[in-house]
DNA sequence: CTATTTTGTTTAGTATAACTAACTATATTT
DNA sequence: AAATATAGTTAGTTATACTAAACAAAATAG
């Protein structure tokens, strides 16, 4: 097998792999009493919650959209009471963003719910096989090219 | 390490790295001259491609998406002449979905353009290390609950 | 053999995510 | 003080998803 093949295979994998750990929203076998999250919005929340507060360029840059793009999605969470943004006192342009008592809630009740799907699979494997998975697929991310700071 | 924080980094690591290799549509950086088509539109191709022609419905159920979803993209793609519809001679409810010769053309020339993102990074791991990250994400995607029959 | 149900697809309406371009307001530099 | 850079927002567009409702054709039931 050839390394182009090699490589599409595993784009493959990795794609597959990836929609079955897609948005529950979307998901009908899925029915919960929760309000529904996406992923991008539960990774805002996650990288929020991580550094207490942070800004909403940081944000940006961390989840890898455009500052419009994160200004319109700070929108949605705002307006569900996920979060709060204030001005920062030391620099009018920048907004700080918090999570609200809602807001760290969701988050912890959908990240075991995200995390469980994933769970389930790596479970058949050896804890060697998970170790050594973990080690590979941070090999890979290493070498991306980086456009945010992580 | 527990478990379930291996899971939550495999989790983090799957998803920085399937962000990596985004539609090349929503990415700056990448100025092609080809029409842009986005990656699940790539897919939706290659699924395609590969059978020579198949209908709407499995079509839906191997991207995972529900019929409705299913034929709104492949308006899109009708429109933009890389697929046709045309109905079943032996079930005149069924949809045939053939390529045409410029989307077998965009197919092939938008392959490289996504599998190469990931080449770059996976040739920073040796030979040895690339093939059992294919056999540890083979073993993985293997055991997630399966809708789709691939 | 008509009447009902199931199946495959489409249409309509909604929400999220992503983009670019243009804008506002504040800071920084010249 | 004027010009430029930075941080975010707003407006407008496209693609991806969903549900619900519709439609036509096929399969089943009485």
């Amino acid at each position: 097998m050839s390394l182009y093949d090699k490589t599409e295979h595993l784009y493959t994998l990795i794609h597959k792999i990836n929609r079955k750990l897609r948005n529950p929203k979307f998901d009908s076998t899925d029915q919960h009493v929760l309000p529904p999250i996406t992923k991008v919005q539960w990774w805002i929340l996650k990288t929020v919650w991580e550094r207490k507060q942070c800004t909403a360029g940081y944000l940006a840059k961390m989840i890898g959209v455009r500052p419009s793009t994160m200004s319109q999605m700070l929108d949605r969470l705002e307006n569900a009471d996920f979060i709060v943004r204030f001005t920062d006192a030391a620099d009018a342009r920048v907004r700080i963003i918090c999570l609200t008592d809602k807001g760290q809630n969701i988050f912890h009740h959908s990240e075991s719910k995200f995390v469980e799907k994933l769970a389930g699979p790596l479970g058949y494997l050896t804890p060697e096989e998970q170790q050594f998975l973990i080690l590979l697929m941070e090999k890979l991310a290493r070498h991306f090219p980086k456009q945010n700071n992580d």
